[in-house]
DNA sequence: CCTAATCTTATCAGGCGCGGCCTGATAAGCCCATTAGG
């Protein structure tokens, strides 16, 4: 049943979802994939998830983290191999990159479903894992979208956690 | 330590309904985001 919702919770006892630790195979596979197709669609994510044994969201995020750290790794080779074909006419475009543009399906909420995010968001919009699966199990969505719903309700309402601003702040002076 | 998880910002795109708004999904982060768990 319901237990307690409400309470104040000092600190969550964790923020972060677990660690998620791939297997060598499971890598292989993964980089493997993304070697051929950095930016795989929806359905690609999907299979890969069945054959790898993981959540589709895991593959969305790896990619993401392999796009970010093998892009830049990868600047100086790219520039050598540019130098090394002094062509005028644009041979081989490198922007050749295989986007799947299939995305997702829109999610569309209901109205209930939308009060209890909105609800939830009230209370606290940086919900941590176990918040963010206890409120999909609610609603009936899978968590990825309850942690999208809540980046982009952020994004949109100016509640973004306050970063280090100096003092510019309007309180009546810090104590 | 390595790198998965998280955050912010910007942009694309679907649904609705007829021009453009609302908002979910996706990508990048710059001398290459930050944080934190095993």
């Amino acid at each position: 049943m319901a237990q307690d919702s409400s309470s104040n919770r000092p600190m969550p006892q964790k923020y972060r979802r677990n660690r998620t630790k791939f297997t060598k195979e499971q890598l292989k596979i993964l980089i493997d994939t993304f070697n051929q197709m950095p930016y795989p669609g929806y359905a690609t994510r999907l299979r890969l998830a069945l054959e790898i044994d993981t959540e589709e969201p895991r593959i969305q995020l790896w990619f993401k983290n392999r796009r970010a750290r093998y892009s830049f790794q990868k600047r100086g080779e790219q520039k050598e191999a540019l130098e090394s074909s002094q062509d005028p006419g644009q041979d081989h475009l490198p922007e050749q990159i295989p986007h799947e543009q299939v995305r997702q399906c829109r999610t569309i909420y209901s109205r209930s479903q939308l009060h209890a995010l909105i609800k939830a968001f009230r209370k606290n919009p940086y919900p941590g894992i176990h918040c963010r699966e206890q409120l999909a199990d609610d609603i009936g969505v899978p968590e990825s979208k309850v942690q999208t719903w809540f980046q982009n309700r952020r994004s949109r309402s100016g509640v973004q956690r306050k970063k280090k601003i100096p003092d510019e702040s309007f309180g009546q002076g810090q104590g």
